[in-house]
DNA sequence: TTTATCACGGACAAATTGTATCCTTAATTT
DNA sequence: AAATTAAGGATACAATTTGTCCGTGATAAA
């Protein structure tokens, strides 16, 4: 039960271009290199995300992608989701039903007690996701990384955009 | 980020262990067929509990398996951590020290707080798994599945070892 | 208008993980 | 001694993840 890289990636480049000025667009190919990981691959995220609706695309020469709303209106639970699918962690195969002295196939059941332990351990877990917004995770980003970094890093990609 | 079958083999095994009389062997012969899965298979996951210590096995005819302490000082996220292993569900790679403006490479970093929030979210999964003690699904069992059946189940078992 | 740059998206390939079977060994009861 | 059971290694197959390649269409700059 992991999650893909692609999350990592889809959720350091939501902060990259969370961080942009307005109408400031980034390519993928920037996004790739500031993250050295593989552009045509990282792009699926980059797909998915405007699928999602979360960012906007601009197509053409120093076309990219930014923000299609405000960081304060963006969870992590939304950039998750988007790139991983929204499917439950916890798959019930239903196996109760292969109960061999009775005959539970075609019974109309209640979810299993079991199940329903873990699908509020994995409600717990996206409620965490969802109240983190995209904005909050900039402001500890300037907590814990040095500013000058933090500039450094605006700047070039700015640089290429 | 889905979590494989045996999961939810293992949770529901465990149940019927606990339902068990004192003293009870079951043998993953009877579990697999209760529940209507490869005996083989199901045979990894309870080696798995038996690793972690959640069973007792003992060989030989008549052998199998029996909890190895009461229902009330196991927890579902024992369980699941016994055969999932008890890797985060969020790896963080560290793409942040690919950044090309800065040399991140070898110094010394606290956490990302990306990873820090995934891994807030990947605790309070945890947490509720760990407050469910097994003691408990069985206590839900019983409210939600008519006592008949329940009963039919367990001689069905009993009867076999 | 031409050219270069970009996102999009399909097809494909490689690597990893999940699912399942088989078979040998050792322990234990009958 | 014979039958039964868990343990565990080897192996095969399927599904998913990860990654590459290339063609298409949009669009801005030259
Ligand atoms: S039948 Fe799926 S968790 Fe109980
Ligand atoms: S570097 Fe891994 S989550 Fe930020």
């Amino acid at each position: 039960m992991i999650l893909g890289n692609q999350v990592e990636w889809a959720l350091h480049c939501m902060t990259v271009l969370a961080r942009m000025p307005e109408e400031t667009l980034v390519s993928s190919k920037v996004l790739a290199e500031f993250h050295g990981v593989p552009k045509e691959y990282l792009s699926k995220a980059m797909q998915a995300l405007a699928a999602a609706g979360l960012v906007h695309t601009q197509l053409g020469p120093r076309g990219g992608y930014s923000l299609s709303r405000p960081a304060n209106k963006i969870s992590m639970l939304d950039i998750v989701e988007a790139v991983e699918g929204d499917k439950k962690t916890f798959n019930c195969q239903e196996i109760r039903r292969n109960n061999p002295c009775t005959n539970l196939k075609t019974v109309k059941l209640p979810v299993c007690n079991i199940a329903a332990v873990m699908y509020q351990a994995d409600n717990a877990w996206r409620d965490v996701l969802r109240k983190k917004k995209l904005s909050d995770v900039i402001a500890d980003l300037k907590e814990i990384v040095p500013r000058p970094v933090l500039d450094k890093s605006l700047d070039w990609v700015l640089g290429k955009s």
